[in-house]
DNA sequence: CCTATTTAGGACAATTTTATCTGAAATAAA
DNA sequence: TTTATTTCAGATAAAATTGTCCTAAATAGG
C-alpha cells in the first residue's frame, strides 16, 4: 500500500512523538533499533520528514530528533504519506491510467472511489499522537 | 496500490472478457494495444494469468486469448490480484510489521483494517464482467 | 511437409526503490 | 580550541520491479 520508506517514516513519527511526549530527545541509531529499520535509510528518510518540518532535527553530542507540542497535536498519517509518497495513493487510478476521472473514468473507477475515500478519511483523521496510546500501555508495537 | 504488473493484468482481462463476450480471441499485440501497455511485458503478465487459468490461450495463427464464460460469470477482481500481486495489498500491515495482528498490533491497526477490509470486500465481490458494461457503451475506457 | 503466426520461456537490460558509505557541517562539552 | 557526537548531503551499491529480446514450441493453412 504504502513505500517502505513511507512504512518507516509513519513508524519513525510515531516513535519520535511517544519519546517527545516524554521529554525525550532521540537520535537516528535509537529510532532505527526502536522501530527495526535499517539505519542510513531511515536517516535519509528523517531527514526528508526534518524538510517538512513534520520533525524538528538537532546537530551535535545531545542533539537528534524532536517533536513539538503543537505537531504532536495537529499532525495527521496524511502529512507523513504526502511527504514521503505523495498523494497518488488516494488519487491516482486503481489501474494506472493517467487521465481517469469523473468524465473519462476507468472501468474500475467507481469501484476504488469508495476505498481511496475512505482511505484518504483514515489518513486525514488520524493524528500521529493517538496512535502513540497504545505504545506505553504494551497495547501496540512498533517492531516485529 | 497494486504494482503495475497488477494494474495491466486487470486491464487486459477486462479486455479479454469483453471481446470474449462478443465471441473475439485476441491476441497480445491486439491486447497492448487495446490498454496501451508495453507488448512484451504485458505478454508476461498474460503468460500468468494464463497458467492460473484466469485467461485461456491458444498458440499458432489465429490464436490467442479468450476468457470462457463460466470464468467470466465467476472471476472477481480479487482472483486476478491475487494471481499477480498475492494477498499482501489487504492481509499485510499498514505500516509494515511482519506480524502485527490482533494479540500484538501496530498502531494503526484498527484504524488500517476499515480500509483493508473495504479494500477486500471490493475486490471480491467486483466481477470483471460487471467491469465491461461500461466500455461498449463509451462510457469507461481502458487506457489513457 | 513447409511456412507463417502465435504463445511460452529464458536470458538480459533499464529503471526505480531500498539501502549503505563517506565526508562535511554543526554543536556541546572538556 | 580541540574533540567527540550528531545530523546533512551526496555518491554509490544492492535488490526489486519493469521492460525487452530472442528462440523454442505449437498449430493452422497452403
Amino acid at each position: 500500500m504504502f513505500s517502505k520508506a513511507c512504512e518507516y517514516g509513519i513508524r519513525a513519527s510515531i516513535y519520535i512523538a511517544e519519546q517527545s511526549m516524554l521529554g525525550k530527545r532521540v537520535n537516528q541509531k535509537e529510532i532505527s533499533k526502536a522501530i527495526d529499520s535499517p539505519e542510513a535509510f531511515t536517516a535519509k528518510i528523517l531527514q526528508q520528514l526534518s524538510k517538512n518540518n513534520l520533525v524538528h532535527s538537532e546537530k551535535g553530542p545531545s542533539g537528534g530528533f524532536t517533536m513539538d507540542t503543537q505537531t504532536i497535536d495537529k499532525m495527521k498519517l496524511s502529512h507523513i504519506v504526502f511527504a514521503i509518497d505523495g498523494d497518488e495513493v488516494y488519487k491516482g487510478c486503481g489501474l494506472g491510467l493517467k487521465k481517469c476521472n469523473e468524465k473519462k473514468p476507468c472501468p474500475a473507477h467507481d469501484k476504488f472511489k469508495i476505498v481511496r475515500d475512505e482511505l484518504k478519511k483514515m489518513l486525514e483523521t488520524t493524528t500521529v499522537k493517538e496512535l502513540t496510546f497504545g505504545l506505553k500501555d504494551g497495547f501496540t508495537f512498533l517492531k516485529r
